[in-house]
DNA sequence: ATTATATTTCGTTTAATAGCGAAATGAAAT
DNA sequence: ATTTCATTTCGCTATTAAACGAAATATAAT
């Protein structure tokens, strides 16, 4: 891996939104207006953060429907990736926004949450 | 450690140039104007990467008459710092250009390359 | 004391990034 | 086929970050 590529996996950690998207789906996959929900961001801009996080393959996505559910990459191509996501489970546990962000996910219906 | 901190923790080595200087100095201690020459920047903006990675906890200063010397924190405070440190340790060992700046260091002399 | 050298701080410019809303896309329901 | 809803892409603005040179600071040598 160059430095180029290591440098851009750092730049995908290095904002507190997608940060607090990772730690969400590392508790359960979600949908990008349930995250949208959650964050309290444009739905272009989250779309935007999931984008880096699947380009460095942090995370997968997969088609339901209208929906497009995002979760943890479960087999990383690249070792270092699978590193950092079981470093970052257990880093920044104790926080208060992601503990309140993992609460809110619990109860998030996206039939509720999504359709106005 | 909070999302902030584990934010600024990330962004500190999300610039090749910090990721360079950190790799360098993981083979040895070294002075601004060395690392200045190797990296071919201004001494400023090689003092700024410095000051970020000693801000985060990364690299350590020691004065030594009229120059400061910057090695890699032998004891951090926090253990994600030690983490990360013996993590790059291993990574990003094939990139081309660790491996020159590695091999300029070798070679560098801080009393020819400092003073012009 | 003055000069020389190494580093830091400051002010500025340029480039990159995060944010938004509007328009475009794609799939589901009517 | 048209409408509806979720998502992505596009164009723009505001903020942040990296780079430089000049000025300030600190130590060493003369």
């Amino acid at each position: 891996m160059t430095i180029k590529e290591n440098t851009k996996l750092f730049k995908a950690l290095s904002d507190p939104n997608r940060l607090r998207i990772l730690k969400m789906l590392q508790t359960k996959s979600l949908c990008v207006c349930e995250i949208t929900n959650v964050l309290n961001l444009a739905t272009s801009t989250v779309s935007k953060h999931l984008s880096i996080l699947r380009d460095t393959g942090f995370i997968i996505e997969e088609k339901d429907g209208k929906w497009v559910n995002y979760m943890i990459n479960p087999k990383p191509f690249d070792q270092r990736i699978s590193s950092v996501l079981s470093t970052l489970d257990f880093w920044i546990s104790d926080d208060n926004l992601i503990i309140s962000d993992k609460q809110k996910i619990q109860k998030v219906d996206r039939n509720e949450v999504c359709s106005r």
